[in-house]
DNA sequence: CTTTAGCACTCTGTAGTTTAGAGTGCTAAA
DNA sequence: TTTAGCACTCTAAACTACAGAGTGCTAAAG
């Protein structure tokens, strides 16, 4: 199945995905021919246009119309014949300058910013998957007493999250008894990552202290509810109206339904999930996606990590006529900037 | 200017009104005059229209057409004609279902619900603006050591905020001498609202500070900050899709300027704030309002409160062909429904 | 004086028709 | 194997025709 091409089919196959992303109108074989180095014919570039389209990697919209790519054509060329884009230096500054800015920087700003250069420089919709709480690590967890009846848990990981929770105090606690129980806590969750903390490993601690102090339930209510509370996790949207853009999303039904789409976040959240993957980027072109919304589109994802663990996925949408190179280009650069910039504190 | 209509010319206003939002046609003589209780006859009915029209309540799309309410007969319409919509039973259970469920409720996860509560009852846009930090009032300052080098910062409001931040210590601190600082910041502070902690009190904490420890830099930079970082607050958004159910967003522009709006929440902010007023319910019909890119629509506020403290606004933003009376009607009792389970805690 | 029936007139939206232009496939010659 | 030439196809835009909805005005009736 996957013949690949003589030289001059890769050429003209090439010279078609990069007009019709150019334009979104169907290439003639003049316009093929015009590009063509050593002078071929017209008709010349029809009979191979014709074979490429027998192949399966070029269709006519209808009878006398310009050839448009296939997915199978545009799989080709980014397999095969894509050549990787210069970025002009100011994106490269903007990518740089938005994210390295302050020094202080909290990291959902990173990542919200991030979600702004990534659709501006590439005319897309971006959207990127927040730093997954659960995989971090668990390094520590304080309890403060805030008055007589309430105190506040804080819950600290490796990758530098900080989750909170006040939660109450019926019976109150003298602060030797505080600090037995944190400790003992601490001591056994040191180093797991969040996904680790199972609702049973809870339970069996929670048999353990119930021996010593029959008291802090509300602290495991909390710290069971952090766990659930996380599964749905913010995914950040960058450039939605750009869809708009695209001529083939001109009939307001289509834009319809895609805005739908990104108003589901928790479905997002899949989608980026599925797609993460350790190496690099991954480009999902129609139905090789599996989500039954965007199989008329495109998906590019990339991940992001903190010291070398994995923990965010970033990603841009569009349609199948996309500009590959300028979109990989973009997020190889800002994925590294960001891996940079996040461990670096 | 503000001369009231006669029985019948209210009548037949009403009836345009009514018709016009339910069915976005021109309404004509004749569906007006099947509306009249005693049999009046289609001329008649003309003649009043020409008439309302003069006085600037209708216009007509063009010559032979229906006829359609200008923005001052629907201000007509919501001051003097207008009465307030029963809501069905379902709609009253997924206002307090949806708001009230849980108990640990985090105040970000009600905010959301009511977004989404807003929108769908409405089938418009709705846009809440989160509560307000700065106007919460200042309770309690801690500082909890983390390691060596850092420290974690929290500070609690009365209206049951928390936030935290992560800052470096590069001086060690004993115990003692941060519960001193700590403990004086806390008298300092108590009782006032962020907002009236401005950069001068600061400074004047700091000199005042300095001349017992020269350490604690690092902790006002926090302060600061903390209050820097409030100012673009989040406003949350609902059911920006269903602006595209409406025929009057049947242009693929309008959608586009539309969504670009959303996108700045900045901007959305500034609009609802501009609109908060203490007193309920607010309606800006078209040009009544002062932001220019809403200007073809209407936006109906309202306020919520804890404890009588305003914190936050919410607004269903539509078209002026919006139904008054139910948005009104929803957002009435969602508003009592906040503000009753916000303060309840 | 108010209401109404009747009628001529206006404007829109839709459906049908025409036409220019772009591009193809095929054939036959180079 | 390549190319010139030509007949053919399909689309998109422009134009025309027409039915339908609604108006304003006039003149008659209450």
């Amino acid at each position: 199945m996957n013949t690949s091409l003589n030289n001059r089919k890769e050429h003209i196959l090439r010279s078609v995905v990069v007009n019709y992303i150019k334009t979104a109108e169907p290439v003639g074989s003049r316009t093929v021919a015009r590009s063509y180095p050593d002078g071929l014919s017209s008709a010349t570039i029809r009979n191979e246009m014709a074979d490429l389209e027998e192949m399966g990697y070029l269709v006519q919209p209808h009878t006398s119309a310009g050839r448009i790519p296939t997915q199978k054509g545009y799989r080709y060329y980014v397999d095969n014949l894509m050549d990787t884009d210069e970025l002009s230096s100011d994106i490269e500054e903007s990518i740089s300058s938005s994210i390295s800015a302050g020094k202080m920087r909290e990291i959902e700003q990173i990542i919200m910013n991030s979600t702004r250069v990534l659709s501006s420089a590439t005319n897309q919709t971006s959207l990127i998957m927040g730093p997954q709480f659960k995989k971090s690590a668990f390094h520590q967890l304080r309890i403060l007493p805030l008055d007589e009846k309430r105190g506040l848990v804080v819950l600290i990981t490796d990758t530098g999250f900080i989750k909170n929770k006040v939660i109450d105090l019926h019976h109150q606690l003298s602060h030797t008894e505080l600090q037995q129980v944190v400790s003992y806590l601490n001591q056994k969750l040191y180093g797991l990552t969040i996904d680790q903390v199972t609702t049973s490993l809870i339970n069996e601690l929670k048999r353990d202290l119930f021996k010593r102090l029959e008291i802090l339930e509300q602290a495991f209510i909390l710290l069971e509810e952090s766990l659930k509370e996380e599964k749905q996790i913010r995914v950040f949207l960058g450039g939605t109206t750009n869809i708009l853009n695209q001529p083939e999303f001109k009939d307001v039904d289509k834009i319809r339904r895609m805005l739908k789409l990104f108003e589901q976040e928790p479905l997002l959240f899949k989608i980026l999930e599925d797609n993460s993957s350790e190496d690099s980027i991954v480009v999902r072109i129609g139905s090789e996606n599996e989500f039954e919304d965007i199989k008329e589109c495109t998906l590019i994802t990339g991940t992001y990590r903190i010291h070398d663990k994995t923990i965010g996925t970033l990603g841009v949408l569009g349609p199948t006529r996309m500009d590959y190179s300028r979109v990989i280009s973009v997020m190889q650069r800002l994925v590294n900037h960001l891996n940079q910039q996040l461990s670096s504190s």
